[in-house]
DNA sequence: GTTAGATATTAACAAAATATTAATAAGAGG
DNA sequence: CCTCTTATTAATATTTTGTTAATATCTAAC
């Protein structure tokens, strides 16, 4: 029989949440940034890629596989983002980087212990800015992007050491917004379902690039307009051509009187990012 | 002390999820259709509106305040888009319709009576296709956006009997992304948080408009081009010039052999989504 | 009937944005 | 000083978008 309550007050003092099935929750962090050979200790290579920061499990579940770092929700008090925060900086020691949130995954099954909804969320940094050591478990990984058609991505992330190959078959889902349903193809080459978050990140990245300034958080605060582009093509997978890409992007940076020279060739102006 | 496993699964046979603290979530619906006067019973002009569906709480917490139809998820297998589905199914027996992830909430106070993180689904749909009756306690609110800029956002809701009034302060959080964090100043107009879930679908749906086919989630099978463009304006809540919408517009429809007359003016030809 | 009012539809032109090609600039390194 | 490489910009073609205005065809009022 449902009792009857007389105010707001009298109810909230009667309710039990652990009257009702519960839940644990987690926030993920997937931290993006742009290598070169300078930060990159096995290439040989002169080219920028895309990185993002892996973990290596040490307990169970999943014990030795790389993973994105993320960590259980407190529920008292603490908010997803701020848990985003605690790990990040555990992990990196990095603070005050930028943060989205990204999208919440919640296949029942995701999780082999219990049931446990994960928040992600994207970060982005230049790596070069990174002046303390990350967690001796973390490792950087460059990303590269083999294929992304409208039925299938795949994407090798390695280290030098380690080669993980994700491939993750796309199911329309949505004509009219041209949205897909992602289906993990991959047998625990990485833990849980980040594989669809570290797909998820790179498409909101890649569409961010087009009507935001958000690249400006992987730059370093000088940069000729050449870096900039190269840093568009790997992110877009693509090759811009230069006037237009210079006219895009003009009215955002500012020309600073710094040159970059010694690079064999004509010396560029060093900009910075306007705002 | 760490006890030592040998196997995932023998890991798993010794967890208990209850040695942690555990939360709960929901699955909250932003149900957005357009209104003309066929569809409304209290408004007498001849205006297209948005009109969003609410449900008035008939039990603690915010007892008899107007908010989203929304629920508890079922820990035990369900997804949060299924919980989704299973509460637009209750309050309006549709079925199959639009619905994408939007956002989630999880301000620690967001629910008096306990940790409840929401995440919230947008959902599209023509009213005029809604042939069942909707719950009894669920209503169509027209949407007025009487403010937008960079510090705040109003809105009203009304039914022709309530009108909620809801005023949300933004503060820049994000320089290059142009991202704000929302500041509820509503004092229990409507429940929950639910004033931060209307805002930011009603941004979502504005935002897609532009690149997706999004709106014919919203039109009926046949319209004319005429009443597309009311539905853009409203959406955007500006005017468009005639020939720029026509030529952005023309290669997503097709024209029937179809005419609407009756209107007091030239015939419109019909027109449907081609795809 | 005739005319006014309303929106539909398209033509025509102007302006702005974008794409493309190619010319010139200037340090590094032989 | 010659070649290589990338930087930078000029010049032009093409496409897209913005604007104005002309014409079409219905309903309703007179």
């Amino acid at each position: 029989m449902k009792k009857e309550y007389k105010s707001e007050a009298e109810f909230l003092k009667d309710y039990n949440p652990k009257d009702f099935e519960q839940l644990s929750m987690t926030a993920d962090i997937l931290l993006i940034s742009i290598s070169d050979e300078e930060t990159n200790n096995y290439r040989k290579t002169n080219d920028k890629m895309m990185s993002i920061l892996l973990v290596k499990r040490d307990d169970y579940p999943f014990k030795g596989k790389w993973c994105l770092p993320g960590g259980f929700l407190n529920p008292v008090g603490e908010t997803l983002e701020e848990c985003a925060k605690r790990v990040l900086k555990k992990e990196t020691n990095l603070q005050d980087i930028y943060l989205e949130q990204l999208y919440t995954f919640d296949n029942p099954k995701r999780d082999p212990r219990t049931r446990v909804v994960s928040t992600s969320y994207m970060a982005l940094v230049d790596k070069n800015k990174l002046t303390d050591m990350i967690n001796e478990n973390a490792c950087w990984f460059d990303v590269v992007l083999l294929e992304d058609n409208k039925k299938e991505v795949e994407v090798t992330l390695s280290n030098g050491i380690d080669t993980i190959h994700l491939k993750i078959k796309k199911v329309l889902r949505e004509k009219t917004t041209d949205r897909y349903d992602f289906i993990s193809e991959n047998n625990n080459e990485i833990a849980f379902d980040h594989d669809l978050v570290i797909v998820a990140g790179l498409e909101r990245l890649r569409n961010k690039l087009n009507y935001t300034d958000i690249v400006f958080n992987m730059m370093p605060k000088y940069f000729t307009l050449g870096e900039l582009q190269k840093v568009y093509e790997v992110i877009l997978n693509k090759k811009l051509l230069d006037p237009a890409f210079r006219r895009i992007i003009a009215g955002k940076v500012e020309k600073t009187n710094k040159m970059k020279t010694g690079e064999g060739h004509r010396p560029s102006a060093l900009f910075k990012y306007k705002g």
